[in-house]
DNA sequence: TAGATTGTTAATCGATTAACAATC
DNA sequence: TAGATTGTTAATCGATTAACAATC
């Protein structure tokens, strides 16, 4: 964390699968795991699992492995979810309402503060407790309520405008769910979530298996 | 498609993205374009387009550079999007609704044959014209209909288990929203789409930034 | 033809895997 | 101590970028 080697997006790509797993093996129980264990569970290399982790430090023990709960944590601490960020969602559609409603990303830390939205016969309603506003709130209320992210679940012509008031009021990072890149300033995180594109990476998939 | 040699994962995951941006250049009427050009739109280098294309055929011509609807179309039957698949969702919940809303998809030739839930109160529903049918149906539905792809919009638990379902009807792929890995025959294609290690990721990025 | 830009080979860079000394 | 497994260096593999001859 503190030094100042970069990691590769390869490394960090793969972290949040080792948490998902370790999470796993708690919850059944598992205190110790070896790389080479948990390389045959994940379908990945031992190698590639110890090189991971060293990125960041030494978290095993020679001759003993690695111990589950530790290393959940502090992979936990790597990926930021061991402070709480304030977030809303930009569209009240189904896909907004489905993160609204999920209610994990609450657990790891994600706090959902408001929804947005500029139809009017939804203002005043909310998602399980969770207020709808109207969009021309958006701004202030990003600045009042320390909003860090801001999820837009909207169509892009919209997401590219909304991008930008959301940069410009000061939001750290946008989770993109629109089908378009929002071309911001460098200090805007985006994490896009691009759907039609899996979709036709899944297509070309079924087009050339076994060619 | 026809030869041999295989193309890496990291080509096919920029093909969606060479496609979209061709798509909005059709739209704004532009006919011919450069890899320098598109280079420049894009935020990739020259070389990189003209590799990636370079895997699939020589879609260019040296001094003119690459008419924009032939290459579009060219990536689309590349992405075999030029052909139609049958299609269902698995989970009648907002995730499940969002995507089977998303009107996209049918013109990109994915066609959504019907949403599968085991909530008995929405039997017989529709949306926007898609029957809502129970789970126990699902087997029979597939093969009758010949679906390719399965969409799985519910929890982990009930994800294992239906992927094990569609893969044993003999679906060609299934697009997993489930935030867990499905392990199943290597013939059965997996394309994940797992929304909390997006959100993870944004979350290392705000943590780590400009250190 | 001259100019532009591809297709493709070669060079570089980075990521993954293998190997093994360190050490619990 | 002996056995196991990490942390880390070295070797390999693959992907990206640069360069340029081919050619429209």
């Amino acid at each position: 964390m503190e030094d100042n080697k970069k990691i590769s997006s390869a490394v960090i790509r793969r972290l949040p699968r080792y948490y998902r797993y370790l999470g796993e093996l708690i919850e059944s129980g598992v205190q110790r795991i070896s790389s080479k264990e948990l390389s045959a569970k994940m379908k990945v290399t031992a190698s590639q699992i110890r090189q991971d982790l060293n990125n960041f430090g030494g978290f095993g023990q020679q001759g003993y492995g690695y111990n589950v709960k530790y290393l959940y944590d502090e992979i936990g601490k790597i990926l930021g979810i061991d402070t709480s960020h304030n977030m809303v969602i930009v569209g009240a559609g189904n896909l907004g309402r489905a993160i609204c409603n999920y209610q994990d990303f609450e657990k790891r830390g994600f706090i959902i503060k408001g929804v947005f939205d500029n139809n009017d016969t939804l203002a005043g309603e909310n998602i399980r407790g969770i207020q709808i506003h109207m969009m021309s709130e958006l701004a202030d209320f990003i600045k009042k309520e320390n909003v860090e992210i801001v999820a837009l679940t909207i169509p892009k012509q919209a997401a590219k405008e909304i991008g930008k008031v959301v940069a410009d009021a000061g939001v750290k990072a946008i989770w993109n769910f629109a089908h378009t890149d929002l071309n911001l300033p460098d200090d805007v995180i985006v994490e896009n979530v691009h759907l039609s594109e899996s979709l036709m990476r899944l297509s070309y998939a079924i087009a050339n298996r076994e060619s």
